[in-house]
RNA sequence: CGGGGAAUCGUAUAACGGUAGUAUGCAUGCUUUGGGAGCAUGCGGCCUGGGUUCAACUCCCAGUUCCCCGACCA
């Protein structure tokens, strides 16, 4: 991608009625658009790091087995009216047609994938089954905030699992559960499982996943030397303790952001739909469901709150745009470097690595300080200086360091 | 939903009860090219509705929108 042609700009000041700084840097960048409180447009740069993002989740959601589908978020009120979810959920945008017929937007997809479900899951020979989608969701957030940590429309991926028993479930979720922490490192992120409450969606104890952060909006207790984690909202959670879990650690506690969770859902939605399939002896029996979530815009959120520094977004090689910026320093008799950097970038495209190239005829000070804000983690650096040297001058984003490369050996770190 | 703050060129901001300024961006030209360059010219703005007043961008009220704290949070 060419700079110069780049649909966005980046800006120089950061939006007022931004404090944020996932939104004032994702904005500053040029990779989001606010249409709203809570509601935000993905330009090409925020949509290409969100699909590395959502392409992480679906590999490992694809690897435990999952399948993908594509769910309808315009929903039928007579479902959110048979499972109670119509009068229940405070949070579901609820809307109406000219003709009066109401419906809902979907806040998440029970409502949906359950009946779906019902369609094909007849025998026990159909189970387990698990089922997702990555897309937009929509919630009647009383009061949006931090960006796009905690937006009114925002991107998820929910996927659902079916049962023939609780332990059946168990040994799932267990098999989830490492597919989350490996979608969070391989993000860049540690998170940490953490006992909390299921919410008026599950009477049992729910898992979340949590990411350190003063952006968050969770407090949770946790122990520095082992696993051992609980949101405060769990009764007896308390900071100074003995680890319950190890006997050795002191419980800390910390603010924390929660990108993703897991609900045990029991029979609740099968038994709203009167869903049933056949076991073995071919008695009627009632599924047991799970469901999964991971924010994707919340994710993004999150990665940019942990890493950036005073110049701009510092992203994980994973979830880049780009995986190179490549930036021309042009001299008076610009030619030669220009000749050059055209050479390399043709190089690098054709080898298919995902690089931003600053053609632009403007001062160096203002594409260093734009590479800074968009945060690619390698920059590439032709200038004069670099050409009557041989060699390329290779930044890493993340720490600074300056190597001089020829063209040979850089390619060959790709 | 309760409380607090805010609203002025595209963006960030200033001032003023009497013709709205600066920076940046944008456009054009010239100069310049290793950390957001310089000069010149140009384009571009007071959220909406009431009220007070000879006169309101400014003061008052209401609305709308945005931000923050809290509550809420499938």
């Amino acid at each position: 991608m060419r700079q110069s042609h780049l649909f966005t700009k980046t800006r120089k000041e950061a939006p007022s009625d931004e404090i944020a700084k996932n939104a004032q840097l994702l904005i500053r960048g040029g990779y989001i658009h606010k249409e709203m409180a809570g509601v935000y447009s993905f330009l090409p740069l925020g949509r290409r790091t969100l699909c590395k993002i959502e392409n992480i989740i679906r590999e490992e959601m694809d690897a435990v087995g999952g399948q993908e589908i594509q769910m309808a978020t315009l929903h039928p009120s007579e479902k959110w009216k048979q499972t109670g979810g119509w009068g229940g959920v405070d949070v579901l945008f609820k809307l109406q047609s000219r003709t009066e017929k109401e419906y809902a937007l979907g806040q998440s997809e029970e409502e949906i994938v359950t009946p779906i479900a019902q369609e094909y899951v007849n025998s026990y020979k159909d189970l387990p089954v698990a089922i997702y989608q990555i897309g937009q969701k929509y919630r009647d957030e009383l009061r949006a905030k931090s960006g796009i940590m905690r937006g009114r429309e925002f991107g998820m991926k929910d996927m659902y699992s079916f049962h023939e028993s609780q332990e059946d479930f168990e040994r799932f979720y267990a098999v989830v559960k490492n597919a989350y922490l490996k979608v969070f490192r391989r993000a860049g992120l540690d998170a940490k499982v953490t006992e909390a409450t299921g919410g008026s969606f599950s009477e049992k104890i729910s898992y979340e996943f949590m990411v350190l952060t003063e952006a968050g909006e969770d407090d949770i207790v946790y122990c520095p030397s082992c696993t051992h984690c609980v949101n405060t909202e769990i009764a007896g959670a308390e900071t100074g303790g003995l680890c319950p879990g190890c006997g050795k650690g002191k419980l800390a506690n910390a603010r924390a952001a929660e990108v993703g969770n897991v609900f045990d859902l029991g029979m609740k939605y099968p038994k709203a739909f009167g869903f049933t399939y056949k076991d073995k002896e071919g008695k009627e029996q009632t599924p047991i469901v799970g469901c999964y979530g991971i924010g994707t815009t919340r994710l993004m959120g999150t990665i940019v709150e942990v890493f950036s520094d005073d110049k701009g977004i510092v992203w994980p090689e994973s979830v880049a745009p780009f995986n190179v910026h490549l930036v021309s320093i042009l001299a008076a008799e610009g030619g030669k470097v220009k000749a050059a950097a055209e050479t390399l970038y043709e190089a690098l495209t054709r080898r298919g690595v995902e690089v931003l190239y600053d053609d632009r005829d403007v001062r160096p000070g203002e594409k260093f300080a734009d590479s800074d804000l968009i945060g690619i983690p390698t920059r590439v650096v032709i200038s004069e200086k670099t050409l009557a040297q041989g060699k390329l001058e290779i930044k890493n984003r993340k720490n600074g360091d300056v190597t001089m490369l020829s063209e040979t050996q850089f390619l060959e770190t790709l």
